[in-house]
DNA sequence: GACATTAGTAATCGTTTGATAACCTGTCAA
DNA sequence: TTGACAGGTTATCAAACGATTACTAATGTC
């Protein structure tokens, strides 16, 4: 009976905040916004389903969250690489800050998801914003042509194709599935399938 | 009180369930799997929500059915276009009968929704093979290099996205918006436009 | 014209889900 | 020491959803 009554854990409410957004962007990305519970998101952040709605509003309000904090560490992302000019071709620099993203689990995922659902009214016309915000960013930024920039985003939705759908479970089965994701992340492979392992253990 | 009793039209058991597929194709496409319930497809096809989930008996099932249908009739658009040999080159071939497959309404959303649901057991593993019977087309039918199949996949992604990001409606508001389509449908966005037209009228 | 089959509907049910309300409990300043 | 605020929880709810059951009305056939 001697109840060693441990101390529950308390975090600030930014921190705590913070986790909430970054277990919301995995299961978001995972299953997608209408696919996605806010139960799941509370357990994966450790904390009550009551407490992640108050914290947000609404399911909607958290979700644009996520989608907000991604376009801002992708773009910073993209900044960075810019700046950091290590003598190699712009392209190549932008692709790795990009495959090197796939450490915040979610991210380019939950992207993806709100790409797709730009017949939705707020998630929609954030998304589409968002994406002109990286083609502008690209332009004139980075300097590409149109051209150029039209290659670069759809090597990227490529990519975050791959991802969505783990293809790389794949990659040592099926040489087939091996040669596609060869001709998707040229000379970035090893990578891209070493942060894809990060994404196996989450059971519904 | 001359009750003209209209008789309820009454289609045949296939007739009807091709409707179904094609109201639930359209459907999907807007909103995705999880987002969609059974309830719109049955209004949107006319008939009532249980008789839609017994036709097919389950959601699950019935989307499953809505993306074999879409690899079908893609893979038989493109292989149409290959066999049809106009003088233009292959890739703008099969480049316009893709955006053709825009006149089959939520056909190209239902399989983009479905190749970021990689994580789902069912649903992901139908995607991810039905992805690479299009890369196996594209290598061993179509005659592409590896290259050439990646690059051709990452417009059609990158098509998909600009499709499910309604980005058609900023084209003629936004001059970003406006460039950055006609990088993304080279010589082709007229008909996109036109075809992203018949997408406008569905309250949820 | 009976009658079986086919093409549906209406009613309803158990869960799940997002949201609300009410309450609890460390922490910290005065 | 007290009291107030910050950081949570438990209990609960109404609505929505997928699914089941039982029924009904057209249609084709002998």
């Amino acid at each position: 009976m001697t109840e060693t009554d441990v101390p529950i854990p308390r975090m600030k409410a930014h921190d705590r905040r913070e986790l909430v957004i970054e277990s919301a962007t995995a299961v978001f990305g995972d299953y997608g916004y209408y696919g996605t519970t806010t139960d799941q998101i509370a357990r994966a952040a450790g904390v009550s389903q009551p407490y992640v709605v108050r914290m947000f509003g609404t399911k909607e309000k958290l979700f644009v969250e996520v989608l907000e904090r991604a376009l801002v560490l992708l773009l910073g992302s993209f900044r960075r690489a810019l700046a950091n000019d290590d003598g190699q071709p712009l392209q190549r620099r932008l692709g790795l800050s990009y495959v090197g993203l796939l450490e915040h689990r979610g991210l380019l995922l939950s992207l993806m998801h709100a790409f797709v659902l730009g017949s939705d009214p707020v998630i929609g016309e954030r998304a589409r914003q968002g994406f002109l915000q990286v083609y502008e960013f690209l332009r004139t930024e980075a300097g590409m042509t149109s051209t150029e920039a039209g290659l670069f985003l759809a090597g990227g939705m490529l990519s975050n194709t791959m991802i969505g759908l783990r293809m790389t479970d794949m990659d040592s089965s099926d040489p087939i599935a091996h040669e596609l994701l060869e001709a998707c992340f040229p000379e970035k492979l090893e990578v891209v399938v070493e942060l894809g392992d990060t994404y196996r253990p989450d059971p519904k």
